[in-house]
RNA sequence: GGCGCCAUGGCGGAGUGGCUACGCAGCGGAUUGCAAAUCCGUGUACCCCAGUUCGAUUCUGGGUGGCGCCUCCA
C-alpha cells in the first residue's frame, strides 16, 4: 500500500485511487515567458518517478502538466522585445518540452495549453457568477475569497491575518484585499477574448481549476506542484473548483524548491541579478555541463518534499556517485528494456527474480522505500547497497542481481539507455578530434625516422593508410589527408596508438608510454589497461 | 507581525525508541611498470536544556540557530 504525504492533511495517508487502477495526477508546469531554468525540471522529474511507481503499483496514470501560455509575464516580454506574446510562448514552451525530452520525462500524456481552453474558462467563470461567488468590479472579474468557507485551509492561515500581512496593492473596488482575479479586462493593445465582461484573458489559478476538470474531472487524485505555489496559486484553485461544486483534488502534494548554498533560488533572489549566478540555474547550462542523467539522479536523490541543494559539490558528487553505479551496470545500461509491457510487469519480474538473500533484502527495502511517501532517495541508496553486495557474488549471480538493480532503478526514472553517456557532456570532455590524435602519430612516427627505425614508422603509415588516412611526407614536415570513412578513422587510429604504446610498453620503456598517455589525456581521451588490454574513451574533467 | 518547515559525522543526504543508511571526500591495503579505473577495510554523527522511558539522535515541552511562505516564482 502507497502511502503518500498530503499537503492538505499534513499527513502520510494510504493512498486510494478514486477509480481503482486509475491515477489522475495534475502537476502545474510552467508559464512560458523566459529560459527554463532548474526549478521547471524539478517537478517533472519528481512526479515523472510518482507517476512511474504508481505505474509499477498496477495503475494507469493520467498525468497532465498545463503550460500557462497566456499571462502578464508573457506580455510584459513581448512589450518589452517587440516580439509577438504568441511567439515567445511557443518558443519558450518547445524549449521546456526539449529539456522534458532530455530528461527522459516519459509518463506526461496531456500538455494542455491555457489559450486552447477559453470558452470553458469563461463558463466557469460565469457558474461563479451565477453562484454569486464571483463579482465583477471595473477592470475585472475577481472571486469572492469571503463566501468561501475555509479559504487558506491548504497554505495554512486565516483571512483575517492576511489583511496585514498583505502587502500588494490591489486594485481598488475589492471587496476583500485577497480577492483574486478571474478575468482581467485588456488594455489598449493587450491580446484579448471576448467574453460577457468585456475583452480581456484569464487570471492566473482559474486555469488550471478549468483544465484540471476538463482532463481530469472534478474530483482527481492527486495535484502536485513546487512549494512556492501552495499559496496563493494552488489556495485558489481550490476555492475555484469547491466554489464550482467541485471536490477537487484529493491529495496535494509538493515538492522542494532549488537552493544554493542553503537559500532558496528565487525569482527575486537578490542574487540573481547577477548573470552569472542566475546562468548556473538554467536548464540549458546544466544539462550541458553535468549531463541530464546527473541532473535527474541528483533531484531524485533528496526526497521530493525536501529542497534541493545545487551547489556545484552537490552536482559533482551526484555525478560522481551516478558513475560508480553506471560502471557497476557496464553494458546492460545501455540495453533497451526487454519487454514491452509496462512498469507493473517489469516490478512483478523484478520481484520475481532469484537473487541472494543479501539483494532481496535490498529489493524488499528499495520496494518499501517508495511505497513510502515514494523515498526514492532512500531507494536509490538500496541501489548503492545492493552493488556493494554484488562485488561479493560469484559471477553468474551477480548478472542476475545487477541486472535487477537496473531495473528496479528504471522504475523511478534512472538508468535509460544513453545515461552512461549522459553524465560527462560534451561540453566538458575537451574536443578529442581525429587532428589532434594525428599530431601525435605523426609526431610518434617523425620520432621513428629520427631513430632510423624504418620498421616502425613504415608500419605507422601502413596502419594509417588501412584507417583511411593518407600521410605525405614533405621538406617541412608530413601532413595527412582523409581517404576514408571518418567515422571509422579514429577507432583506427586509436588502436594504432595503442599498439605504439604497448610495444613500448613491452620494451620497458615508460617514458614513452606514459608520454603517449599523457598527450591523449592532453586531447581528452583517457587509457584504462585492464587484464584484456588498453581501452580508450573520453576523458571526464571534474 | 502571522503561518510553517528543518537542525545528523569534513561535505551532501536518508532513517530509526535499543542494532551499518547511502554517496562524495579522507585514510590504510590489494591490483598496476607508474597511473587511472576497480576491489577490500576504515570514521563509535545525530544543536542545547529538561521530561517520558529500562533505554532517545529518534517521543513531549522549552531554548537557540537556519530556512520557507504571507509579492513574482517550479
Amino acid at each position: 500500500m502507497i502511502q503518500v504525504f498530503n499537503t492538505l492533511t499534513r499527513r502520510k495517508e494510504p493512498f486510494t485511487p478514486l477509480v481503482p487502477g486509475e491515477v489522475g495526477l495534475y502537476v502545474c508546469g510552467v508559464t512560458p515567458y523566459d529560459d527554463c531554468h532548474i526549478g521547471h525540471l524539478m517537478g517533472p522529474v519528481l512526479f515523472d518517478a510518482v507517476a512511474r511507481w504508481l505505474r509499477a503499483r498496477g495503475n494507469r496514470v493520467r498525468f497532465v502538466n498545463n503550460i500557462t501560455d497566456i499571462d502578464d509575464k508573457i506580455i510584459n516580454r513581448a512589450n518589452a522585445t517587440g516580439e509577438s506574446w504568441q511567439d515567445i510562448s511557443r518558443r519558450y514552451t518547445d524549449q521546456y518540452f526539449t529539456f522534458l525530452k532530455r530528461l527522459r520525462i516519459a509518463t506526461v500524456t496531456d500538455h494542455p495549453r491555457c489559450t486552447e481552453f477559453i470558452p470553458q474558462m469563461i463558463a466557469y467563470i460565469s457558474d461563479l457568477i451565477g453562484r454569486d461567488r464571483a463579482y465583477v468590479a471595473a477592470d475585472g472579474v475577481y472571486y469572492d475569497v469571503q463566501k468561501q468557507d475555509g479559504y487558506g485551509k491548504l497554505s495554512g492561515r486565516r483571512l483575517d491575518e492576511m489583511i496585514s500581512g498583505s502587502r500588494v496593492e490591489r486594485s481598488s473596488g475589492l471587496r476583500h484585499p485577497a480577492d483574486f482575479a478571474l478575468w482581467k479586462l485588456a488594455k489598449a493593445g493587450e491580446p484579448s477574448w471576448e467574453s460577457p465582461w468585456g475583452a480581456g484573458r484569464p487570471g492566473w489559478h482559474i486555469e488550471c481549476s478549468v483544465m484540471s476538470r476538463e482532463t481530469l474531472g472534478g474530483s482527481f487524485d492527486i495535484h502536485g506542484g513546487g512549494d512556492d505555489l501552495k499559496f496563493p496559486h494552488h489556495e485558489n484553485e481550490i476555492a475555484q473548483g469547491e466554489a464550482h461544486g467541485d471536490a477537487y483534488a484529493r491529495c496535494w502534494m509538493h515538492n522542494g524548491l532549488i537552493q544554493y548554498e542553503g537559500v532558496k533560488v528565487g525569482k527575486s533572489d537578490p542574487r540573481m541579478k547577477d548573470p552569472a549566478f542566475a546562468g548556473r540555474f538554467k536548464a540549458g547550462f546544466l544539462v550541458d555541463t553535468y549531463g541530464a542523467a546527473t541532473i535527474r539522479f541528483l533531484i531524485l536523490q533528496g526526497h521530493y518534499r525536501r529542497p534541493n541543494e545545487f551547489a556545484e559539490k552537490a552536482i559533482i558528487a551526484a555525478r560522481t556517485a551516478l558513475g560508480r553505479l553506471h560502471r557497476q551496470l557496464g553494458a546492460s545500461l545501455d540495453q533497451a528494456p526487454t519487454d514491452s509491457g509496462g512498469e507493473a510487469e517489469a516490478l512483478a519480474a523484478a520481484l520475481a527474480a532469484s537473487v541472494p538473500p543479501s539483494i532481496a533484502a535490498h529489493r524488499e527495502a528499495f520496494v518499501a522505500a517508495m511505497d513510502d511517501d515514494f523515498g526514492t532517495g532512500s531507494a536509490i541508496a538500496c541501489l548503492f547497497g545492493m552493488v556493494s553486495d554484488i562485488q561479493k557474488l560469484p559471477a553468474q549471480e551477480a548478472a542476475a542481481s545487477l541486472r535487477l538493480v537496473r531495473d528496479l532503478g528504471r522504475l523511478i526514472g534512472i538508468f535509460q539507455p544513453g545515461d552512461a553517456a549522459d553524465t560527462t557532456s560534451s561540453a566538458e570532455v575537451a574536443p578529442a578530434s581525429l587532428s589532434d590524435i594525428m599530431a601525435l602519430v605523426l609526431h610518434l612516427r617523425q620520432h621513428a625516422r629520427a631513430q632510423r627505425a624504418f620498421a616502425t614508422s613504415d608500419r605507422i603509415r601502413a596502419a594509417l593508410t588501412e584507417a583511411g588516412v593518407a600521410v605525405k611526407d614533405a621538406k617541412d614536415g608530413a601532413t595527412w589527408e582523409m581517404t576514408g570513412p571518418a567515422e571509422t578513422a579514429m577507432a583506427r587510429v586509436m588502436e594504432l596508438v595503442i599498439a605504439l604504446r604497448q610495444q613500448a610498453r613491452a620494451d620497458k620503456d615508460f617514458a614513452a608510454s606514459d608520454r603517449i598517455r599523457d598527450a591523449l589525456a592532453g586531447a581528452g581521451i583517457a587509457l584504462t589497461d585492464g587484464p584484456a588490454g588498453t581501452t580508450w574513451g573520453a576523458a571526464a574533467k571534474g
